[in-house]
DNA sequence: TGGTAATAGTTGGTTTTGTAACTAACAAGG
DNA sequence: CCTTGTTAGTTACAAAACCAACTATTACCA
């Protein structure tokens, strides 16, 4: 057993997180990839849009912090479902507004509910204000 | 601005959790990556190889909760590198034995010092009340 | 024993991601 | 205007992840 003096694996915050985030996203993909067939990130842009309206692909680049090729593609998927639309800007025809459609909008609020529902399960494991501190942190966490 | 009543993104756990684990690996990976040629897989099999000493693949895959597959090719990159040794087992000839070889336990205690201060500059952002309930909660969410 | 099931670990084929180069449109200075 | 630089977004190719099938060995039990 060597080493085990040096440092701990359990209190790494990195892997900590990152055993965390695996744990509770994994129940969570099954919901809207089995329902509607939807990626990761794709389900990532759906939200951001439905929370947003109307944003262009460098605009959820800023917001989510996910890089512009995974918006491009997440964006060709949404598009192909027919859960989003494209338009291009008059004033700049390099950028593209991005927009859910009406489907698009019934998908993000039934995942949104989902999500509620799913995330208040999550929660319910800590006190208010265990609650509170974690979100606090992880916020704090996450750039 | 649609719907923004329904859900805020903003307190969805999986999705913090998500990315604070993000942002709180990018930066670590760099020194594994850079200097040892690690990938986040490799870098995960060794430090539960340097933690706990000589485990099999399927122990591995307890402690961790990585899928068999990857913990395979973890293993053939640290073996080639000359990180890890394999032993068969007498017993059981399926179960292999894997170990860090000396230059293996060398690259893990340089590995886990640069954790331990990069840990230690994450969790400086917080007071010794919050790094405990955010420890706390993180391995209770961690399954 | 002999046959079926279970377990340890690897390999192959497909999907997904990552990185870098690319096109297209605008901006700014000469 | 024309060259150079910048920004928006896409595409191509390589690396990595995912899933399912595979080999080899052991366990169970009729």
């Amino acid at each position: 057993m060597p080493n085990a003096d040096i440092f701990d694996l359990a209190s790494f915050l990195p892997y900590l997180l990152n055993r965390a985030a695996e744990e509770s996203s994994v129940e969570f993909a099954r919901i809207y990839k089995d329902n509607y067939g939807l990626l990761r990130t794709e389900w990532r842009v759906l939200f951001h849009l439905g929370q947003h309206g109307e944003l262009t692909a460098t605009d959820i680049g800023r917001i989510s912090r996910l890089h512009k090729t995974k918006i491009s593609r997440a964006v060709a998927g949404l598009q192909k479902r027919r859960y989003l639309r494209k338009t291009t800007s008059a004033e700049d025809r390099r950028r593209e507004f991005l927009k859910l459609t009406d489907l698009g909008v019934k998908v993000f609020e039934a995942l949104s509910e989902e999500a509620q529902s799913y995330n208040q399960r999550l929660l319910a494991r800590f006190s208010p204000k265990e609650q509170e501190a974690l979100l606090y942190s992880l916020k704090k966490l996450g750039g």
